[in-house]
DNA sequence: TTTTGAAGTCTCTCC
DNA sequence: GACTTCAAAA
């Protein structure tokens, strides 16, 4: 979505619901007695097993507001979430249970707490203070330059692709299987080249040493290494906190579950809630085991499992439960609910993806006019690309809706241009964000690029390096325009430096637009929309202190969804929710749509040919159709042609995960022509008055 | 030799 | 439809 000025704003409907905030006196009255025993639990590790929507957010919130109550500091408390909203606002409701407290609790990502430590103790462990972080396309593009360096991938045509090595490389370092496994596993065709890989991967370190950058894997790597090589940085850091809690724990990894147990060594204080059956990260390492063997690496551990579900009716549990019953799953839950009636979910087929989409925009339409608020319904998807068609309708008969999911506005081209040029102020070494403004100027390429990189490097990468190079003759007009924005910005910002003013960062990307704007209409397709993205860029800029405070945001904590970037006036107040599965996790709505609900699709083509990933897949499904409270709509079109692939190429088989056992528990609804909703016995497939294939077919048969 | 345009190759989930 | 690879143009 390039369309529309945005701006991060926190939404009012995040605001907790005003009767959880009670006073803690009767804080057991509001749990059930398995949610009570998690809150109300003493010291030592603590398992809640938590089946989806049973209130494990609820109950970990008690639990902080418990912790302050006894009297344990908040500072003393640290409190690990998925994003770093969640933490936010888990903090403030346990906060605002228990009353002013002094202080504050720690809450936050893994990600952002290993940052935040390694800016305090990484010092003492060699790592400068002022590193930069890099986001996962930073990482690969630092790769690519690896690579290149080393001089891969000109002659051989099936070495592995920067974003392969990228996949490999941080898959080894979060699941500790050696290169050669992996590539032995999963890439068979690169085996040969195990050697290179793994030179190319020391090339990368010793790149990010160099450059002082840090990828994501590092934060989570080297607090892990503070924790385990130095027995003093261990005391202190581990010393921080008395008590650690954890949500989301069937995603996390290996190393971040020897972070925590390295962390409440001396205390064994650690609180964990996940849900096996909901684990769908393992493409980013995680590793179910965490939470299966979590007794076994905690001994003494109190386990404790939510069965008892607050978010949904009977019906919609009946087609989930059957649904995962497939899934190895070991904790085995049977959720239930006294939510009396409620109608069963419906299985909806359309004739295509036209259809699908009329038919999800009518019906939200009719569930508006009878009073559902736009935000309490959801569409869900198995990957972004697949709402484009949905989106279009939307946009066209004016329903307001926000994507959750994309990380595409920062992975956007130009976005990451105009970052670009921020970074080489904030680091001069950060020669990938070099590579990517020269290679943006006319007249310089890839050789001329690589010399000025050079040449700064051999000068100590000061500032006048590059003013001083001299390039050669087709660059030296775009080398001026490129040093005289430079020196502007530099010069601004030692000044604002001296004044102790912010670096003001939305004033340097409207400098940084003053070159950049006529480039992105030179080299891009849709100018406007996205010099509309790049507006947004400098106003959510502009609600940073410092550069740097804004480039380290907006990599451990990216927009989560379109109206996160939507400026004020602008942003609807009520609009209609876009997910992927992925990014639904953990909320929940009155009505969700799961769109997409073809073999191909959902699961995706690529996940099936292995058990594994088919697993995970099933788990996501049971994620999007565990969100509803009330209603549930799953639709397939039939008739996908597919065009990607070259020739027609038809997938139009519902999904294998919506079984016969499951399909018992549903309503049938096949869309008449006209798109209108119809039951399946009033209005069973029309007999066409003629039928080609038959025609033809009776030429050659008698 | 370097840059740029054009044809050709795949397309997921996210800190 | 975006990114890579290849060939022509400067």
């Amino acid at each position: 979505m390039a369309d529309g000025p945005r701006i991060y704003r926190p939404r009012e409907r995040d605001a907790p619901a005003p009767d959880e905030e009670h006073s803690l006196d009767d804080l057991t009255a509001q749990l059930n007695p398995e949610q009570a025993a998690a809150a109300l639990y003493g010291d030592g590790p603590l398992l809640i097993v938590a089946g989806a929507g049973t209130g494990k957010t609820r109950t970990l919130i008690y639990r902080v507001a418990h912790l302050l109550q006894r009297g344990v500091k908040p500072e003393r408390i640290l409190l690990l979430t998925f994003t770093r909203r969640a933490a936010h606002e888990m903090v403030t409701r346990a906060e605002r249970l228990v009353g002013a407290v002094s202080g504050q609790v720690h809450g936050g990502t893994f990600h952002g707490t290993g940052n935040r430590l390694l800016r305090i103790f990484g010092q003492a462990a060699g790592l400068p203070r002022d590193f930069s972080i890099m986001d996962q396309a930073d990482a690969v593009d630092l790769m690519g330059i690896a690579r290149a360096n080393l001089g891969y991938g000109k002659q051989e045509k099936r070495f592995p692709k920067k974003e392969t090595l990228h996949y490999v490389y941080s898959r080894n370092v979060n699941t500790e299987i050696p290169v050669e496994d992996i590539l032995g596993g999963e890439l068979p065709q690169f085996t040969d080249y195990t050697d290179d890989v793994l030179r190319i991967f020391a090339e990368y370190t010793s790149r990010k040493h160099e450059r002082n950058l840090v990828d994501y894997d590092d934060l989570l790597i080297f607090w892990w290494l503070m924790l385990e090589q130095s027995a003093p940085l261990a005391e202190r850091i581990a010393g921080l906190y008395d008590h650690i809690l954890v949500d989301e724990y069937q995603d996390t990894n290996v190393t971040q579950a020897r972070i925590l147990r390295g962390m409440c060594r001396t205390h064994q204080n650690i609180s964990v809630v996940g849900d096996d059956a909901q684990s769908i990260y393992s493409f980013r390492g995680a590793n179910v085991h965490n939470i299966l063997d979590f007794p076994k690496q905690f001994p003494g551990t109190r386990l404790v499992t939510l069965e008892q579900n607050y978010r949904s009716t009977q019906p919609i549990l009946e087609v989930t439960n059957t649904l995962i019953s497939r899934a190895e799953e070991r904790f085995t839950k049977n959720l239930w609910t006294s939510r009396a009636g409620g109608e069963a979910p419906w299985l909806v087929s359309a004739r295509d993806e036209q259809q699908q989409t009329k038919f999800v925009v009518d019906r939200v339409l009719e569930l508006h006019e009878e009073g559902t608020p736009l935000h309490e319904m959801a569409v869900l998807f198995r990957a972004a690309y697949m709402s484009a068609d949905l989106e279009i309708e939307l946009a066209n008969r004016r329903v307001p809706f926000e994507k959750w999911g994309g990380l595409k506005f920062l992975e956007a081209a130009h976005v990451k241009d105009v970052l670009a040029f921020l970074r080489v102020i904030e680091n001069p070494r950060d020669d990938v964000s070099w590579y990517r403004i020269l290679m943006l100027m006319p007249g310089i390429g890839d050789s001329t690029a690589r010399a000025a990189i050079a040449a700064m490097a051999e000068h100590g990468w000061e500032a006048h390096a590059f003013y001083d190079w001299a390039p050669p003759p087709r660059a030296r007009d775009a080398h001026e325009r490129l040093v005289a924005l430079l020196r502007a910005l530099n010069a601004r910002a030692s000044r604002n430096e001296a004044e102790s003013l912010g670096t003001g960062v939305g004033a340097e990307i409207e400098a940084v637009r003053g070159l950049y704007d006529d480039i992105l209409r030179e080299r891009y397709d849709r100018p406007e929309a996205r010099l509309a993205d790049l507006e947004q860029l400098r106003v959510i800029a502009g609600g940073y202190p410092t550069r740097a405070a804004f480039l380290a945001a907006i990599a451990l904590e990216p927009p989560q969804s379109t109206q996160d970037l939507a400026v004020g006036g602008d942003a609807e107040d009520d609009a209609l929710v876009l997910s992927t599965a992925h990014s639904a996790k953990g909320k929940e709505w009155d009505t969700v749509f799961l769109i997409w609900a073809v073999d191909g699709y959902f699961p995706l083509a690529r996940a099936t040919a292995d058990d594994a990933q088919l697993d995970e897949e099933r788990r996501l499904m049971y994620v999007a159709c565990t969100r509803p409270r009330n209603e549930l709509y799953v639709s397939y079109p039939l008739n996908v042609y597919n065009t990607r692939r070259g020739a027609d190429y038809s997938m139009d088989q519902l999904s294998r995960f919506v079984d016969r056992g499951v399909r018992a528990k549903m309503q049938r609804m096949v869309l008449a022509d006209d798109g209108a909703a119809a039951p399946e016995p009033a209005a069973p497939p029309e007999q066409p008055p003629i039928d080609l294939r038959a025609l033809l077919k009776s030429r050659f048969t008698k």
